[in-house]
DNA sequence: CTCCATCGATTACGCATGTAAACAATAACC
DNA sequence: GGTTATTGTTTACATGCGTAATCGATGGAG
């Protein structure tokens, strides 16, 4: 249940989040240059944010089209839940405490 | 520079962070009871610590006396600099905006 | 029909991490 | 003083991750 996308894989999901359906081809074109990765890595993490169902795969001739299956809604709740229980007693208030005293909050 | 503190070290800093100096001994109670581990995986984690340079050891007859040498301060906006800048453009406003419309902030 | 280009799948590899057992040194008890 | 209990050091091992090359299939070009 807890989707453990890792940071790399987010990378391709933020990608895929911003517009989908996209061809590997097409993730690439954003997240490699970007990352400066390999065709290669995007590819891996294509496949392995497959295997953990993070994102599907629909054929298209001989592409595939790619769609998150995850919601960044969830994803995004999910990590800041986590920092706020590790760090702030799960509270939001120390958190913003937190910044408040050294802070540029645009 | 970036003190690579893995979560489960992040345990064992915590103890200390609480109350220092700590033997094994009483880092072990501390932290090996809670968490479920045995003792061999404190020891472990104190000696990777040790090596990050996250903490100090002063010989103290037979033991040692483990304290802190980063700053629960300086791990903690590490860390939540991080959620920001990868969730949320590096800006605070967003990551409440993402909680007020859900959250039990106490 | 054959060869090449594409694109996905498989394999690779080193390092970090979680988790722990085994070993070694030394202090303490009998 | 020798044996045992402590406490720290070394070694272990599976899994995940970052990063990528290679292999294989299949469609397109000539």
């Amino acid at each position: 249940m807890p989707v453990n996308i890792s940071e790399a894989e987010a990378r391709v999901m933020e990608a895929l989040w911003r517009e989908n359906p996209l061809t590997a081809d097409q993730v690439i074109g954003e997240v490699a240059k970007a990352q400066g990765w390999s065709e290669a890595t995007v590819k891996t993490l294509l496949n392995r944010l497959l295997g953990k169902k993070a994102i599907t795969a629909k054929r298209d001739g001989r592409r595939y089209l790619y769609r998150p299956r995850v919601k960044r809604e969830d994803y995004v709740a999910a990590e800041s839940r986590d920092l706020l229980d590790r760090l702030f007693d799960g509270k939001l208030a120390p958190f913003i405490a937190h910044f408040s005293e050294k802070q540029d909050l645009s």
